[in-house]
DNA sequence: TGCATTGTAGAACGATCGATCTAGAATGAC
DNA sequence: GTCATTCTAGATCGATCGTTCTACAATGCA
């Protein structure tokens, strides 16, 4: 055999998306990053490929840590109403609450790298595409427990979170502001609740 | 007096927001922005300072250009409902048309250079505020003349609308589909909608 | 016609970029 | 211990970065 790596591959990638979070693909050096993840540039190298291929299994690392296991956990403990509010609240509380303004890795990475480069582009398109499947089962199975009106079809309401999510998720970068991102919040739900008129029609 | 210019100051600008719109402050080098806007790199940095000050000059104009005469417009033209949706859907139409995916220059900016640069975030913060002062504007008249329904304050809805704005940019850079877009709108729109029991709660 | 002033083109600056090379250190197989 | 193999640190590569310098061209004023 030959010589055993010093370091732990899964705890350097995470010092990647700290970088690469942080200040995004192009401002990020590979100097940088060699000296967030503690190792030398060859070993960098020698690891991970190249800086683009290092971004990659970041952004995919940082989805299935960050996104996936919360999801699973908000679907088994509460009710769909519930989960999608407690969801969205915890984005908002998180965007108040990140002094660096860091955002969400994905966002960022939808804007600054999806356009360009295919490869990244099928991998953010995933995460949103995973993301409208969640509220897309939370909705469909509050509308059928009669928690979430079924007035607007359970795919535009999935759709509409989603981008209410991205939406949240830019305005906090630039205005952090607890007025404007809970204020915005509202209506979306008051939109997910059931109308005075829906059930009296639904029985005629 | 001294040696005229040799070129239009707002055309030249004009074609520097085409290379930092399509590719971002840091993708973009000065010998991009040199060859595009036709002129050498000493008269770039005579006439406009640095990078920088070249980069918010073109945001500027870029808002002064795209955003405040489109707004008027509608104002002018449209009923407060019709002029919120003649706005969005414009803003899809827009989208499903990017074939360089270029998006919109401000919230690449708010993504990119915002979060980072206190004098950039207040011309992109400024540019949010004024959008969401137009939504506002529009929700309550249409609320005054009973077009919009009065049941979410105006404030909420407007901030909703602002958070729209900028989810559809997102998605539309990574995911330019006519389904998402347009379905991401149209609970949007119903939620504007005066509903049924509204009016019958009103007069009681 | 000089002179002062500003604009221009292109070379050049030091710094930094992503990436690679060199030399040697650490392992298991033999 | 010897060897093949993989890892490591640090120097180094050519390219490109934002910016400045040099030399000269074009103007209004004297």
């Amino acid at each position: 055999m030959a010589r055993p790596r010093e370091f732990d591959e899964q705890s350097v990638l995470e010092a990647a998306i700290q970088c690469f979070w942080a200040r995004g693909y192009e401002a990020t050096s590979v100097r940088d990053l060699a000296d967030r993840m503690e190792i030398s540039g060859a070993s960098l190298y020698n690891a991970f490929g190249d800086k683009h291929a290092l971004f990659r299994r970041a952004l995919e690392h940082y989805v299935a840590q960050g996104f996936a296991e919360r999801v699973r956990r908000l679907e088994e403990q509460l009710p769909p109403r519930k989960a999608i509010e407690a969801f969205l609240s915890d984005i908002i509380a998180r965007s108040l609450n990140d002094k660096q303004r860091k955002g969400c890795m994905l966002v960022n990475a939808a804007l600054e790298v999806a356009p360009h480069d295919a490869e990244l582009r099928r991998v953010v398109a995933d995460f949103q595409v995973r993301a409208e499947a969640f509220f897309h089962r939370c909705v469909e199975a509050g509308q059928r427990d009669g928690t979430i009106s079924a007035i607007q079809p359970a795919k535009d309401l999935a759709r509409l979170l989603l981008g209410v999510l991205m939406g949240i998720r830019v305005l906090a970068r630039s205005r952090p502001e607890r007025e404007l991102l809970e204020g915005l919040l509202r209506p979306v739900l008051a939109l997910l609740d059931v109308h005075n008129g829906e059930l009296k029609r639904a029985k005629r």
